[in-house]
Formats: C-alpha cells, structure tokens, sequence
DNA sequence: GGGAGATGATTAACATGTTAAGTGTTTGCC
DNA sequence: GGCAAACACTTAACATGTTAATCATCTCCC
C-alpha cells in the first residue's frame, strides 16, 4: 500500500492545519470559532440568507449550523426570523453588533493571510487554489462506493 | 475583504471532503471511522510505536487518541503495554485481529485512490502533493498571531 | 380537501477536535 | 537522596462532525 503519510487525505489535513494553525489564536481573542468565523464571514456578503443555503455557503452540515445559530443568536450576532411564504424555512442574516464584531477581526486576519501569501507566494497560491477546485470537480460525480461487502 | 468562497482553508477543507466523501462508506462497512483507520494504517507501517510519535504519524492530538486507543484496544484490534525503561511511555502494536481487518479494506480502498488519481491525472496528483508539502513547510516556523489584542 | 410523500430544519447519539487541567513518572540538580 | 521541573499520557469540558431520526410544513395528486 502507499506510504501512508503520502496519502492525499492526510496531505490535505496538514496543509490545512498548517493554515488555520495561523489563525485560530487571533478568533479565540474575539471569542469566535473558526465555524462561527465562518458562518458570520459568509453573512456579510448577502443580505439575509436561509438556513440551508447559509450551510453550502460557510460548508457545514444541517446539525452543525443549527447549534451554531443558537448559540450566535443567543450573543446577538445573527437575527433568524422565518420565512413569510414558507413557514419551514428560516431566514439568517447578521446583526449590527455581528458586522462590528467582524470588523474587530478582519484586519488582524487579512494580516495573517497576507503573510501566509507572501510566504508561499502569490502564484503559487493561485496555482494551489485552481488545483482544489479541479480535483473537486474531478470527484464530484464520483459514485460513493459503497457497495463494498456485505451491506 | 477577499471572496469568501475563495480563502484558502475554505478551498482545502472543501478539496479534502471531496476526497474523504469517496472513502467514508466503505470504511463506514467495516466498523471504522476515519482516524480509526489512520491509526490501523500507520500501525501497520511499524513494530510498535509509543503513543506521543503515533500521535504524530497519524496528525491526531492526544486526547482524541487516548480515546480512540481505549476503544480499539478494547476491540482487540491493537495491544498496549508499558515500557520497560519509563513506565510513563505506553508502546501500541497492531494486534493480528487488526491486520486481518485492514487487509480486508485494503484492496476497495486502493481501488478508490485509483480511481481519483485516474480522474485528476497521475501528474497533476504529485503535483497537487508537493504544493502542499511546500504549504506547510513555508508556515512551519510563522508567529501563531497570538498578541492580536488585549492579552 | 385531504392524505401520502417531499422538504426544511432541528434534535439525538456518538465520535472527534481543541484547550486546559490532572496523574503518575522521570530527570536534573543541589 | 530528595525535590522542583519536565515529561508522557489521560481526563475533563465544551464545540463540531457525522449519520439517523424526528417534527413541522408544504406539495402534489386523487
């Protein structure tokens, strides 16, 4: 079998851990996981958003979210109110004490990833990126395999 | 600030779902979860190995892997014993139970990573690999952005 | 217009991630 | 040789990942 540590999953944790080894210390001074960073960041750029969509936005699953919404509501940074044409859905967007919360963050973060490009450098970084988005689209369609033994 | 979808942890934490979405079933057939399985897999790279260098070969922190230790010993899929020369060290082995069910998933598991590396192209894969080892190598040494604001 | 099935969201249950604290052992040093 | 600090590992506590089940609403079709 291939050397283990050589394995794409693993390859792909590490650098990811390299990554957000830079910024978790900065989230935690402003009491944000990196989730609930991810959630509020991803509220910014709409105006208001449903819950599912919010979690293809910011990557996360249903259950997942659904606590984090809780507990962001519950600090006031996110306002949840339900949809008038649908009472499933629920509509999120972020609060005026969420957007200075993010502003609070921001700049130390784009310092952070400011480095990281200029230590990796700006191409290179590019060149990365362009790579992930295709080996996703490479596995998108991809069956699941699942059928492996007695099921 | 940069588009969201775009920063880099959101771009490997996506590529390396993509991936692991392809292999979770079949583990998932055997009883295991993934880092059960990093664990199994690098076990079977050595003798034994104490518990501290197992936690770095398979990138896991130690609280996760004391658990998933009780669990598979409990399992009787690896052996535990204390070192002779410092009672504080324990050393694991993978137990013969355990290289049965690791022969068992190999050959779908190798089929899957056939399958994705066929899909992205051999080249490109390596490619894909040495970028990220490049990744991490560049972040080694950097601050940690600790002293972001009152501390 | 009413009931079966689909859909959006949450809850439940268990495994892991993450940081801090605790436990027992060893080491270095006086 | 004994004690403070370092070390290896585990436990604790809380947040998230993951899958399954539940709940409420809605849609479709008869």
């Amino acid at each position: 079998m291939r050397e283990f540590s050589r394995s794409l999953p693993m390859s792909l944790l590490r650098a990811r851990e390299a990554v957000m080894r830079q910024f978790r210390p900065s989230l935690r001074n402003h009491g944000l996981t990196e989730q609930q960073w991810r959630i509020l960041r991803a509220l910014t750029a709409v105006e208001a958003i449903e819950v599912t969509e919010l979690a293809r936005m910011a990557f996360l699953l249903g259950p997942s979210l659904s606590r984090i919404l809780r507990d962001l509501e519950a600090r006031q940074l996110v306002e949840r109110k339900t949809a008038v044409v649908d009472q499933r859905r629920a509509v999120v967007s972020i609060s005026a004490k969420g957007l200075k919360l993010i502003e609070a963050v921001a700049p130390t973060s784009e310092a952070i990833y400011a480095e990281i490009t200029r230590r990796f450098g700006a191409r290179r970084l590019s060149e990365l990126q362009e790579m992930l988005v295709v080996l996703e689209q490479s596995l998108a369609d991809m069956a699941g395999a699942d059928s492996d033994d007695g099921e």
